[in-house]
RNA sequence: GCCGACUUGGCGGAAUUGGUAGACGCGCUCGACUCAAAAUCGAGUUCGAAAGAGUGUGGGUUCGAGUCCCACAGUCGGUACCA
């Protein structure tokens, strides 16, 4: 504590009202038919991204969202809403169990005390929560409805008929094998390439891998047997349903690009007894393909390699297996390749041309297997050029100016190319589309850039998946639904030992299900749980369903309007993660009619970055790290959730300055005085500036009140924090200002400040309720948002500027209503406007009546 | 490389449909109160002595551009051989 005396005294009343808050439940809300649920009142769920709750508490970033979303909220309550506010822990986690690991103390110790303190955070931020609502991903009532989700993928598969996921017991009724069946279901056991962290112990979904890398951490590729989900059957839904939502136009693009839709076409080349087929988005430019490119991994590399490229070849596809993901791409610059002597037929013309492998053709996209056309893209212009292969113009430019070696655009004309030859290159797309289709050489596709999601981890802190493995068919099968939920066992030690199949194969009594059964060892990643998490919000304790009927419909339903979380604020860093696999699981859940709409959150806002006082990001390294603690113990609660709504737009990154905290605080204690005195003895007491007495009149400050009224209320809705504080900096100014100020006008001032500084709008309203009896009983939060009214805004008398030649020379006042004719006589006998026409021919006069009058003079 | 966002005083940032650029706050300067300081209150604060010039740079449209159009530069974020 500083020994600095605080402007006003919150550290006695923030607490104070905290505890009476808490007490008194006063932000619960009830679900229909629960006692005290209002059916009169609109719905209306207020969303913040639930925080990961770390060993380093909350960031000053945390406070931001979520204030925005406090403001918003009571707001909406003082409206009249049925606001859901609700706040929970996506605790399960790899940097608990890494930190568990380091201190050998088990997880779930460490993450009940890491939620303990993040809820003792927010409750000093004085957040608007339900907190009856509050939820962890890791409390075993929450995993049972995480694993029945996934049990519900698992036994899922995407019929592309209907466009929705389906049981698979329609296929079993129509007699597939239990392969096959496999082979679809939603939820899958595949071998790939994946991502593995030596390191960690785990694999981790190419989302992730990138991220960890930043940390640290090593990651390599290795062939591994992997659960993934089919979130691939989505993406078309998954693009299409973006549209219509309100969500920064970034994010969409955002995700749109990671899904990466393409249209193009496969084509079937010959080569010797085999058929390559060929993924291209340009086959128009089929007569400009000079040879063929495999990926190192295609299948038929070694059935079409010839004898004596062999050596070569073998030895070009063991280096490739041998370099990371990195070297694949970083080094990418200089391209490698091998020729596999095999020669393919193209079908357009018959040609026979070269087969190559080259690390640049991807395995997982496309077919694995590309046509090249040098002359118009760069990849295979730059491998040609290396390895000295032909290169066929097909596409002239329309710019007479570009040179059509590595033209890649669209807007040329098609040469050398027989049947396509004068037509544009979107023309000629289609047309060979078609004719492909016709010949049977190949067909019109549409691929995408979205892998399956590796849904696996090699870890002990994560919901188990409830799967059984058959030991004498090596089938797997689902855990019934009565055994949920599957918790990890007690172990002692869950590190990793760079066993693939994760820790929990050393919990041996465990695994050993039945003496046929084994259980699956591999857990969930985090995002299982914070994929649906606000869903379970909207009925946190029921034990029967993940989420009642009722209160979903509720509070999801749209009735007629989008639907879904009305706000949902957080941060871009899970612009293409969370976001994207929520809407994902969410999509499956509404095609079996368990939600009410095919999208969850309706709208989004991302808060921007808050950087150091240095202008860096906040990093312990660099020690730029802003402690909320510290800035409550020092100017309260309200003056940092102000602050952060002050710096600026929402949305922008913006830079901390701890003296701007200081400039807030002072603020409140300006509202603070406007009412209270400090008294002889040091403690504060009401001043009578602020009085009962109100003869009706329309004073200055009560105008300055009502523009204040009209600006906080636009500005919450479009949520411009930081104009609506700097409004009622200028209202309180103005009270300051005026030696009497009436009580209901001073109430009012409390009233649109409260969303934004609880405490103290509180605090002075209870002080003035016990000296003014009349005033409303009950807390300022749970009354009625004022009105302004709009007689006090209109002002007789109007200052219009006039300029000569655009240039501001003098300022008139004139009634609002003058016509044209007097404001344009005014604007040519204000002294200075004479001044400057002096000598002048007036050609024109521009009139913008009740803002300026321009002379154009010369 | 590609995609997206942004660029306004010493600083964070304000500016309806194009119509007084710099609201509000920080910082700074001066004054009041005080033995003094802190706190508080008041005045001033884009640059320039002035004419004048000013919203990243260069052009354009317009009576009038921070705002609209074209070109360029810089900063930040995303993505990275996706055929």
């Amino acid at each position: 504590m500083s020994d600095r005396k605080n402007p006003y005294p919150f550290e006695q009343f923030e607490p104070k009202w905290q505890a009476i808050w808490d007490k008194e439940k006063t932000f619960k809300v009830s679900n229909p038919g629960e006692p005290g649920f209002d059916a009169s009142k609109k719905k209306c769920y207020i969303l913040d991204m639930f925080p990961y709750p770390s060993g380093a508490g909350l960031h000053v970033g945390h406070p931001e969202g979520y204030t925005a979303t406090d403001i918003v909220s009571r707001y909406r309550r003082m409206n009249g809403y049925n606001v859901l506010h609700p706040m929970g822990w996506d605790s399960f986690g790899l940097p608990a169990e890494q930190y568990a690991i380091k201190t050998g103390q088990h997880p779930a110790i460490t993450t009940q005390a890491n939620i303990d303190n993040f809820r003792r955070q927010l409750k000093m931020l004085g957040f608007s929560y339900d907190w009856d609502r509050e939820i962890a991903t890791t409390d075993p009532r929450y995993v049972k409805w995480t694993q029945w989700i996934f049990l519900r993928l698992y036994n899922s598969y995407y019929d592309t008929e209907q466009q929705k996921a389906r049981p698979v017991s329609e296929l079993e009724a129509r007699g597939w094998s239990r392969e096959q069946i496999d082979a679809v279901r939603l939820a899958y056991v595949a071998d790939g390439m994946v991502n593995w962290s030596p390191d960690m112990g785990t694999v981790l979904a190419n989302e992730e891998a990138e991220e960890w890398k930043s940390k640290g951490f090593t990651v390599e590729r290795r062939k591994l047997r992997q659960w993934m989900l089919r979130i691939t059957a989505y993406a078309e839904r998954l693009i299409d349903d973006l549209e219509p939502l309100d969500w920064p136009e970034s994010i969409k693009m955002l995700q749109r690009n990671w899904i990466g839709k393409s249209r193009g076409a496969e084509v079937n080349f010959t080569c010797g007894e085999h058929t390559i087929t060929v993924y291209t988005t340009r086959p128009d430019t089929l007569y400009g393909a000079t040879y063929m490119v495999l990926s190192p991994e295609h299948e038929l590399v070694p059935a079409i390699t010839t004898p004596e490229q062999k050596e070569a070849v073998d030895a070009y596809r063991k280096a490739c297996a041998a370099k990371s993901d990195l070297e694949r791409t970083d080094l990418a610059k200089e391209k490698t390749g091998c020729f596999t002597g095999a020669y393919a037929t193209n079908p357009v013309n018959g040609k026979q041309i070269p087969v190559w492998i080259a690390d640049y053709v991807l395995t997982g996209y496309g077919t694995g297997a590309i046509m090249a056309v040098p002359a118009h893209d760069s990849r295979d212009y730059e491998f040609a050029e290396k390895f000295g292969l032909p290169i066929i113009q097909v596409v002239q430019p329309d710019d007479p100016g570009t040179p059509w070696r590595d033209f890649v655009g669209y807007n040329g004309t098609m040469v050398n190319s027989e049947h396509l030859n004068g037509l544009s290159v979107t023309e000629a797309k289609a047309k060979m589309i078609a004719w492909l289709e016709e010949k049977h050489y190949g067909a019109g596709k549409v691929n995408y850039k979205l892998r399956d999601w590796l849904f696996s981890r090699q870890r002990y802190w994560g919901e188990p998946f409830p799967v059984l493995w058959d030991n004498e068919t090596g089938h797997h099968c689902a855990l019934p639904e009565t055994e949920l939920p599957l918790l990890q066992p007690e172990m002692e030690d869950f590190k990793p030992s760079g066993d693939p199949r994760g820790p929990l194969v050393k919990a041996t009594g465990w695994i050993h299900y039945s003496d046929r059964y084994t259980r699956e060892t591999n857990t969930m990643p985090q995002w299982a749980g914070s994929c649906w998490y606000y869903l379970r919000y909207l009925d946190p304790t029921n034990d029967n369903a993940f989420v009642g009927k009722e209160a979903e419909a509720y509070w999801m339903g749209g009735n007629g309007k989008p639907g879904g979380v009305d706000l949902y604020v957080g941060g871009t860093e899970h612009a293409v993660l969370h976001l994207l696999y929520a809407r994902f699981w969410h999509k499956v859940l509404y095609d079996y009619g368990l939600v009410s709409t095919p999208e969850p959150f309706n709208k989004l806002v991302n808060q921007g970055l808050i950087l150091g006082e240095d202008g860096q990001k906040m990093s312990k390294s660099r020690g730029n790290v802003v402690n909320p603690d510290d800035i409550v113990r020092e100017y309260g609660a309200d003056s940092i959730r102000l602050y952060e709504m002050f710096m600026g737009p929402l949305k922008e990154v913006k830079p901390w300055a701890t003296k701007g905290v200081e400039g807030i605080s002072r603020f409140l204690a300006r509202v603070w005085r406007v009412a209270m005195t400090e008294t002889q003895e040091g403690t504060w007491a009401l001043s009578g500036k602020v009085t009962d007495e109100d003869n009706g009149e329309v004073t200055p400050v009560r105008k300055e009140l009502h523009k204040t009224i009209k600006k906080v209320t636009e500005d919450i809705e479009s949520m411009s924090f930081n104009t609506a504080i700097s409004k009622m900096m200028e209202c309180t100014n103005a009270m300051t200002a005026a030696t009497k100020v009436c009580l209901t006008d001073y109430v009012t001032l409390l009233h649109l400040l409260n969303p934004f500084a609880p405490h103290i709008t509180e605090e002075l309203y209870s002080l003035l309720q016990a000296q003014y009896p009349a005033l409303p009983a009950g807390g300022l939060c749970t009354q009625t948002w004022p009105a302004f009214n709009p007689e006090y805004l209109v002002e007789n008398m109007r200052e219009i500027v006039v300029q000569v030649n655009g240039k501001l020379r003098d300022k008139v006042q004139l009634p609002v209503d003058a016509d044209r004719e007097t404001a344009e006589a005014a604007a040519l006998a204000a002294p200075k406007v004479q001044d400057f026409i002096a000598g002048k021919t007036i050609r024109k006069v521009v009139v913008v009546p009740g803002r300026l009058v321009n002379i154009v003079a010369g």
